[in-house]
DNA sequence: CTGCGCGCGAGACGTGACGTCTTGTCGGCG
DNA sequence: CGCCGACAAGACGTCACGTCTCGCGCGCAG
């Protein structure tokens, strides 16, 4: 009934960020991709809203401790899934670069409305937007694990276009990729319409209405 | 023991809807208003995620039951909340026609971005954005009263202004309209940067650069 | 005027998920 | 070989859920 391992809590561990963390290195993979695995499933077959972290760790056939010892929250176990379950950045990893501007992002815009239409992709999404607009931290990591990515792709390709003469040279292009993905966004979450290719592509030709040169 | 008001349930109501309804005429105006005041308070002090129907109910000195019997969820409260407690819709209740399209609209997105950086329109507003990303059937109330109430007013006024031939006949007004809305929702929403008039400035300049005549 | 129906405030109730804690197992490192 | 720490399993107290059961009081019907 002595040395029990002493509720003194020496420190923090020293290093950082207030929370002791356990040691990485004897983590179980097994484990952790089942968790990852079962939260993709679950997301899917129940939504965000009812998603537990009991069921995901009944489903994984993991201790619930063991999800609680690695992640913070629910959206940040459905974070790592999404980043390493496939679903690579949004839109491709790079936008086509042809010279035809207005044909690669009318190709990768259709190419995301389809992403957005298969519902493995959306429900695992779906619940990060939403987790990420109520959670300011969550957001932060979300966008700079995806969201970010995706914007700097378009920026690059406009820049390209820049380069090339295609556009004026005084656009903001970080506004210009804004201004592709944000009524694509907003139609996306909000259901505000269907997601289909007549909408991306004329929301393509609206914005580089607004880009060309005016000579 | 006999004579019991009877578990017969002897149709459903005869009229609509699947869920019987309790008469409207005998609802107690008082409990109502505090019911919609208490949640719009606590949205604001404690967020969408930890609000709860005990702590409304609680806060209007009110059975829970009354408020279960008229709403079928706490974002339906917040909803009626919102839309009677002042927050009109959005932008104002309506867009300026001065002649000058680009004042207007700048005018319009800068008024909503003020009204987007005060807490007291935001948390609800939030809240609401939040429940209907997760239900469809909550989302299609909230465009019908709110969303789309605003987005008419900018279709309106782009109208007008292409019959005075300031912007283009063949501009489609609707998606004109989401690439004003669009960016600022998915800013505003996601967090991705200030809401500032800077902001609001420089998107209607990029918007109205693709709707104006070409020569 | 009286009785009854029903919305009401209050809160008890069973359920389910929360996040923590405890127990015993197992594998790797010293 | 013995210790340490992550692990699976699940018990535990807490909280909010949504339903329910009480009386109360108000307005309409008789």
């Amino acid at each position: 009934m002595s040395q029990r391992p002493g509720p003194e809590q020496p420190e923090d561990g020293g290093t950082a960020a207030g929370r002791r963390q356990p040691d990485p290195t004897r983590r179980n993979a097994r484990s952790r991709a089942a968790i990852l695995m079962a939260s993709l499933q679950l997301v899917g077959e129940v939504g965000y809203a009812r998603l537990t972290i009991e069921a995901i760790a009944a489903r994984a056939g993991v201790g619930k401790q063991t999800i609680y010892r690695w992640w913070p929250s629910k959206a940040a176990v459905l974070l790592d899934a999404f980043t390493e379950g496939g679903g690579e950045g949004g839109p491709e990893a790079a936008v086509p670069d042809t010279g035809d501007l207005a044909a690669d992002l009318r190709a990768v815009l259709r190419a995301t409305a389809d992403e957005f239409s298969d519902p493995a992709f959306e429900a695992p999404y779906r619940a990060l937007a939403v987790a990420g607009a109520q959670d300011a931290e969550l957001a932060r990591e979300f966008d700079a694990r995806l969201t970010d990515v995706g914007t700097e792709l378009y920026v690059a390709r406009l820049r390209s276009a820049r380069d090339a003469g295609q556009i004026r040279g005084d656009v903001d292009l970080r506004l210009a990729a804004d201004m592709l993905t944000g009524p694509f966004f907003q139609r996306w979450l909000a259901r505000r319409g269907p997601l289909d290719h007549a909408f991306t592509d004329a929301l393509v030709d609206a914005v580089l209405a607004g880009l060309r040169p005016r000579d």
